[in-house]
Formats: C-alpha cells, sequence, structure tokens
DNA sequence: ATTTGATTACGAAATGATTCGTAGATTAAA
DNA sequence: TTTAATCTACGAATCATTTCGTAATCAAAT
C-alpha cells in the first residue's frame, strides 16, 4: 500500500518526532490552508490502511508510524526508477548530482560512500 | 502541470517512440485492463493539459510529448528528493547506489561525473 | 451506394484523495 | 456541578483521476 503524498507528509513528522498526537502533527505541518480535522482525519485513514498504529489509553491519541522509513523509502525510489527513468538507476544518480541544490558537502559525502563500496 | 502515472507511462512511449498513434501507444502499453477508449481519453486530457500536441492532418491523430523528458524527470527527483527524502539528495542517492546491484561500470560512470563536477 | 472497420468525441460513472462542519465525548477549570 | 476547552467520530462535499459505453465520423472494400 503506497501512502499518498500527505500521508508521506504526516509519516515524515511521525519518523522524526516518533509517536505523537494529531495536533503535534498538525502544528509541525503548519499548514496554513488545512484544517485540524483534516490532518485527523488523514490519520485516521492511515490508521485503516494500517500505516500507523495509535495508543488510545488516553483521551488524546497517540500515533506511531507502522511502516518502516527506509522500506518506504525505497518503494518510491523503485517506483521513481522504473516509472520515470525506465528501470535505469545510474541516470537518476546522475541527474540528482547535476542538480544544482546538492551541497559540496553531499557530493563529498557521496564520494566517501563509493570509496567505501569499492574497498569492500 | 505535474502529469500522473498514467500519463507518465504514455510520455514514456512517446519519448521512446516520437509521435504516435491513440492505437500505438495502447499496443506498446499492453495492459490487458483497460480498453482503447480509456488511453485515447487520457491522451485528450493531455492535450487539454498541454502535455502534448497533434497532428490532426490526417483521419488518425498523431501526438507527440510537448514537455521534455529531462525537465519532467527533474520535476519528479526535485519532488520525490523534498517529499521522500526531506531535502536530502545524498541520501537518495546513496539509498539506490546501496540497494542496487549496481554494476562497476555504472559506478566508475558516477565516480567520472563527480570528478567532472569537482573541475567546473 | 452500402457495408465494414477503425477512429475520434463526449458524457458520465467509478474510484480515490482531500477537505471540513458538526455532533458528541472527555478532561480541566471555575 | 457547570462551563470551557480540547479531542474524536463521522458524514458529506469537492476535486482529480481513471474508466468505458455510445454515438458520430471517416475511409476503404464490396
Amino acid at each position: 500500500m503506497k501512502p499518498t503524498d500527505s500521508e508521506m507528509e504526516i509519516l515524515q513528522v511521525l519518523w522524526t518526532k516518533g509517536q505523537s498526537s494529531v495536533r503535534e502533527v498538525f502544528e509541525s505541518l503548519d499548514k496554513k490552508d488545512v484544517g485540524y480535522t483534516t490532518i485527523l482525519k488523514l490519520m485516521q485513514i492511515m490508521l485503516d490502511k494500517g500505516l500507523v498504529e495509535r495508543d488510545t489509553s488516553s483521551k488524546t491519541h497517540l500515533y506511531i508510524a507502522k511502516i518502516s522509513k527506509e522500506d518506504t523509502q525505497h518503494q518510491f525510489l523503485d517506483k521513481m526508477i522504473d516509472t520515470v527513468y525506465n528501470g535505469s538507476t545510474s541516470r537518476l544518480v546522475m541527474q540528482a548530482l547535476g542538480n544544482e541544490r546538492t551541497s559540496q558537502k553531499e557530493i563529498d559525502e557521496i564520494k566517501a560512500f563509493l570509496q567505501n563500496l569499492e574497498n569492500n
């Protein structure tokens, strides 16, 4: 079950902050144009879908991500390589690196990562 | 205007095969579960959206991708880095390289690409 | 000219995602 | 205990995407 864009935004908060109430998620997102009950509803739907679980022992329910960040990222990555890059990982990587948003620090990280790959 | 998943599938065909009729796209996709008129309708909608243009000089219309493969790929990539990788290009790249059984040749290409980046 | 086969146009249904108003429940404060 | 604040539940509206049936059009074959 692939999360939607809105669901991804919520998952990002849960992955970063750990178990959270609807209000905490709502405030983390601080989208000017959506109301509290919208986020609530989305999170309830995510519960139905099995994307999150929750602790209802107190009045304010706490939500926890049920799917892992890594697995989910991979799911998106694989899909993207397929549908957008026709299966070519290296094309995706090179286009990502060519992106002007990539900082020198990030490039250094990647070079170190590649170096490490070679040594094993 | 970001293409939907279905629109991406159609664009892939147009990018690969060049200008094509609806039937040609329909056959290239050979999805067992969708009919001819569905693809037709999708392509007509893509025309409305400006994703494709068409040549109507003969009975069988020919469709041409109006947006470039590179720009579109970048658009998806940027969005993905934002929503899935919290803005970290290097995390995306490392996950792509780490997970895939990337060949030595591909790794060398990427290293050369990085080297080239540094020199400019 | 008529039929046959392929095509486009179009409307509308089905599905899925997003949005929020309102009602009811629960807790904390007065 | 009553009030106020906060929360959940739920239905329904809205919007976008995907689906296809049907009618109209066109071209080629009979």
